[in-house]
RNA sequence: GCUCAAGUGGUGGAAUUGGUAGACACGUUGGAUUCAAAAUCCAAUGCUUUCGGGCGUGCGGGUUCGAUUCCCGCCUUGAGUACCA
């Protein structure tokens, strides 16, 4: 019997779909345990080998944990909303609701070749509206809070209009518009209906707002700004400009710093806390006023070092400052316009790839030094960013090394503030060992300390006040996209008006066209029946709208990051109809123990799941505040791609054709040159030359005024063998203009180069994984991916490796099954088989626990290699060392384990324990060291004394040899370890 | 520029607490089996050597009886971020 693994494969896959063996029970017992992929985006391309890694490694926990007695949670859905599909949609028409099926049924069977132990049953979709319905609600939730400063957390909008009613809002302290105008209780009172929503749009947690967003020309929507990769889209990479637009925002500057405490205590990569600490940017420091000397406006700054207030030479607002046109003087106005003209014409890319370029202008304003009272000149300078802070600086240029540049630049005169400092060449930005002086009360004060009481005197004086600030910035949640979660809004007079629950969801329209209209609307104003009736409370023809009984709904939909934002809970109760996931199945889940996917999402989708969840705690629907306990970030598979270099034939200069000349290159068929062929750019010229002049394709003379040049040409690597040989048929049938090629060999064989890339399909270097399961075996597969190294390392895929995983896996099967039958029977296990048994389950579960499955592989070869050598028979070795295989190598198991006789599925049988007792040894081969070198080895009782074990070593032949009549100066002996011998 | 991660044979990688560097595979070479091939099995395989040895974990120092591992400085690669006041 051999190991039919296609067979073997389909049957357990068959069998545990038909007996729902990864079915997880929302109540039970046993310790609940909740492992989770990242669930994909279905695209058309489908899965390839790079995209099952993660899936595996988790999916190996997760059935480690079931043996270990847990009731594991181990769900999978799609991320079914997303820009591609609706691209595709934009091309063809084809609606994307169709594209998005046909993706996720192909996705379905490539993820049920690999064998993976999901439950299926809970599978969530962002795009189905019975999932919708509830990102639907959250976002109602999100409009109907506030953040409240006091309590620190998100509260229902009804507390707040109850303290406005009372006290009006001076009191109120909340994450809210910087620009809040003040009002008592009674003028709330007074205030009309709308008057009242405009005020409180300003403290909601998502809120419409005029403001700067990224805008996406191609795209023809905003993105956020972790969609922008180095100032282009990051889908498509395609240009983004600023706008002005009023846009959906979400508030997430409001959990800003609980989003970085959060941090702390999460099993996370350092690595990926710290992007997301630097994403934040948390900077603590002060808000300082300047005012306008002949002027009753005020500059306000933020700085990072108010120790350095006595140090501020002048000050720089940013081009786009309001108030730079108000405080420039008529003598500067014409060179201030001019200026601001010019930096606004530049995009915000060119201003960032620009960094050495210093420009900038006098305002001809000055304002007071509110400490000092000396005067300070205003400058304008693109090198202050709009975007952050006050959008103005008070340059400090001793202690900074931009305000430095500026002020030498245009000669500024710059104050030193630190003692015994040259600052001549560079400012000194070193705030540890600052020693303030120049500086009235501040003199002789460490940076430290002359920090704190700036700021106190700052806030005595009322000029300023000890402040942080975050780089976060709030989200804009709007997209001028179809295929996204229609929002739960309609418009009543310019009002964002909110559906109430029990009428979601709004279901996505029918639109004849994905496109934006002709006014530049979003597709949904394409839509006919796109109007909200208050009295039916339904969807309506827009013809209907009346605007007293029936108005216009909102236009854009939701970003992706919406309805991936809170899926783990969707899980838990994913056909809950009347929650998002009901209160007990909540509780017993909590949140994710292990989450496993890339580390690309470590600002955007893990930051918003985060603040969701965040969200949803403070208002009571969740008892826990973060999705994710542990988390595991799988490195990328890269591509090997295969070239073949393709000889360009051209004539030299000067042996240009006249029409005397026949234009040789012609004559010169396509001509591919193995790798191995050639060495150099000459030496490939060389052998085509040669190839040529050998078949008699060209002559002597026509060599003379030939130059051949080297083009790589991207090789499809099915047609390539492990050994890198080309199969020169497949290859020239693969395209028409391949069909004639010529292959200069190398020993008969057509060797590829190889280099590593992306994987994707305009390189030709896509693996997939139906064609390695259909080949080797989806447990070949498993077991190679986690063999090709450490989980978290980006590596390339390369097939060459894989027969020693196959092999290995039928070295596994002819322990247990031979030609006469199976080889175990009842007897009692050796010394032997015990020790490598314990070994390597002591081995496995450290393994398992660290996350380091290739070492576990090889920790499994090691353990059949030397039970076989040891003809091990015995069938509770056997099946021990099955069980503690499984989760690797699933359908060999369960094969195995139904031969062993057992009539259930192996993946709820016992983890084995790990028994010490069958480690212990009683000599150990001890290494024999000289000066730190081992020279030999000495087998030794382990219960020897340190004075035996010098003893026997001094008078042993090998170091007599070695010491060469020496005395040694030091013998140095750790028990059960070395023996090092000094001299 | 800043932050983080990494650098080990021909290749992927191992060495978890400072204690035998190169586990386990791939590849290569030789052999067995076979009419032959596939498959399978066995052996060798860091470099170098005058066959005594010598040298070896990016480079240069240091600590130590002993360093891939710890410390200092440097180089290279990858990732993130970037006029963040």
């Amino acid at each position: 019997m051999n190991y039919d693994f296609n067979n073997i494969e389909a049957k357990w896959q068959k069998y545990w779909s038909e007996n729902q063996t990864f079915k997880a029970s929302n109540s039970s017992t046993k310790p609940k345990y909740y492992a989770l992929d990242m669930f994909p985006y279905p695209s058309g391309a489908g899965l390839h080998v790079g995209h099952p890694l993660g899936y595996i490694a988790s999916d190996i926990y997760a059935r480690y944990k079931r043996h270990q007695g847990f009731n594991v949670l181990h769900p999978q859905g799609y991320d079914s909303f997303g820009l591609p599909a609706e691209q595709y949609a934009i091309q063809t028409g084809q609606h994307p609701d169709l594209t998005t099926k046909t993706n996720i049924a192909r996705y379905r069977e490539q993820l049920d070749k690999i064998g993976f132990s999901l439950d299926w049953s809970r599978e969530v979709r962002t795009s189905s509206p019975e999932y919708y319905k509830w990102t639907q609600w959250i976002f109602g939730e999100l409009f109907n809070s506030w953040y409240n400063v006091e309590s620190d957390k998100a509260e229902a909008i009804d507390t707040l209009i109850e303290k406005f009613e009372v006290s009006g809002n001076a009191a109120v302290e909340a994450i809210c518009d910087e620009k809040v105008t003040l009002f008592s209780g009674t003028e709330w009172n007074a205030f009309s209906d709308k008057e009242k929503q405009q005020i409180l749009l300003q403290y909601r947690l998502t809120f419409l707002a005029e403001t700067e967003v990224n805008w996406c020309p191609f795209l023809g929507t905003v993105l956020a700004n972790d969609e922008i990769v180095n100032g282009l889209s990051e889908r498509g990479s395609h240009p983004v400009v600023r706008k002005k637009m009023t846009q959906w925002s979400m508030r997430i500057s409001a959990y800003a710093d609980r989003l970085i405490q959060g941090l702390n205590g999460l099993d996370w990569s350092e690595s990926i806390k710290e992007t997301q600490r630097n994403w934040i940017g948390k900077s603590v420091g002060a808000s300082v006023k300047f005012p306008v000397q002949d002027s009753k406006e005020f500059i306000e700054v933020f700085t990072t070092r108010p120790d350095t207030i006595f140090g501020v030479s002048f000050m720089t607002l940013a081009p786009e400052h309001p108030l730079v046109s108000e405080i420039t003087t008529d003598l500067q106005k014409e060179k201030v316009a001019a200026y601001v003209e010019a930096t606004s014409k530049r995009s915000e890319r060119e201003r960032m790839a620009d960094v050495k370029t210093i420009s900038g202008v006098f305002t001809g304003a000055y304002a007071e030094h509110p400490l000092s009272k000396k005067r300070v000149p205003i400058w304008v300078g693109d090198y202050v960013l709009a975007s952050y802070g006050t959008g103005a600086v008070m340059a400090v240029p001793c202690g900074d090394q931009r305000d430095f540049d500026f002020a030498n630049h245009f000669g500024i005169p710059i104050l030193n503030i630190f003692k015994d400092v040259d600052i001549s060449e560079e400012a000194y930005t070193d705030k540890t060992n600052a020693i303030i002086t120049n500086s009235d009360f501040l003199d002789d004060l460490s940076a430290k300390e002359a920090s704190v009481i700036a700021v106190k005197t700052f806030e005595s004086l009322g000029c300023g006040l000890g402040k942080t600030n975050y780089r976060l910035r709030d989200a804009v949640f709007s997209r001028q996209r179809y295929w996204g979660e229609p929002f739960p809004i309609y418009y009543v007079d310019g009002m964002p008006q909110l559906i109430d629950t029990k009428h979601l969801p709004i279901n996505l329209p029918e639109v004849e066209k994905y496109l934006p209209t002709e006014e530049g609307e979003p597709p949904l104003g394409r839509a006919t029946d796109w109007a909200w009736n208050t009295v039916t409370n339904t969807v309506v023809n827009n013809s209907e709208i009346n605007n007293t009984t029936i108005h216009p709904l909102e236009l854009n939909t939701m970003p992706g990051w919406a309805g991936s934002s809170w899926y783990l809970f969707r899980y838990m109760d994913s056909e809950n109809t009347e929650e998002f996931a009901s209160k007990e199945a909540l509780e017993y889940w909590q949140n994710v123990d292990l989450y496993v996917g890339g580390s690309e999402h470590g600002t955007g989708h893990l930051l918003y799941s985060r603040f969701w969840t965040k969200f949803l705690f403070d208002r009571n629907f969740l008892s826990v505040d973060e999705p994710f306990k542990k988390m595991i970030n799988q490195g990328m598979i890269l591509g090997t791609s295969a070239f073949a270099y393709k000889a360009i034939p051209f004539m030299k200069t000067g042996c240009s054709l006249d029409e005397n000349t026949e234009d040789i290159t012609k004559k010169i068929p396509l001509i591919f040159v193995s790798k191995t062929a050639f060495k150099s750019d000459d030496e490939f010229e060389k052998v085509v030359l040669d190839y040529l002049l050998d078949n008699k394709i060209i002559g002597h003379f026509d060599a003379e005024i030939l130059t051949i040049a080297k083009s790589p040409v991207h090789v499809d690597v099915s047609f390539v063998n492990s050994s890198d040989e080309l199969d020169t048929d497949a290859f020239k049938n693969w395209r028409a203009d391949f069909k004639d090629a010529q292959f200069i060999l190398q020993d008969g064989k057509y060797s590829v180069g190889r280099e590593v890339e992306k994987m994707s399909k305009s390189k030709f270097n896509v693996v997939n994984p139906d064609d390695i399961c259909n080949e080797y075996g989806a447990d070949t597969l498993r077991l190679y991916e986690m063999f090709l190294g450490p989980l978290e390392q980006a590596k390339p895929w390369n097939t060459a490796g894989i027969s020693g995983v196959h092999n290995f896996l039928k070295k596994l099967w002819k322990l247990y099954v031979g030609e006469n039958g199976v080889k175990f029977n009842d007897s009692e296990p050796t010394k032997d088989n015990l020790k490598t048994l314990h070994k390597t389950i002591k081995k496995v579960i450290e393994d398992i626990e660290n996350f380091s499955f290739n070492t576990s592989v090889s920790t499994f070869m090691i353990c059949v290699n030397e039970l076989t050598a040891q003809k091990c028979t015995s069938k509770s070795v056997l099946s021990d060392l099955m069980t503690i295989i499984a989760p690797y190598a699933p359908h060999i198991a369960e094969e195995l384990w139904n031969i062993l006789g057992n009539s259930q599925s192996i993946s709820t049988a016992s983890f084995p324990k790990f028994e010490a007792s069958h480690l212990v040894e009683s000599a150990k081969e001890y290494p024999v060291s000289f000066n730190g070198k081992m020279r030999f080895k000495l087998e030794l009782p382990l219960d020897m004394s340190k004075d035996e074990i010098e003893k026997v070593v001094m008078a042993h032949e090998k170091t007599i040899k070695q010491l060469d009549g020496r005395t040694p100066k030091k013998v140095i002996i750790v028990p059960g370890k070395i023996i090092n011998i000094v001299g």
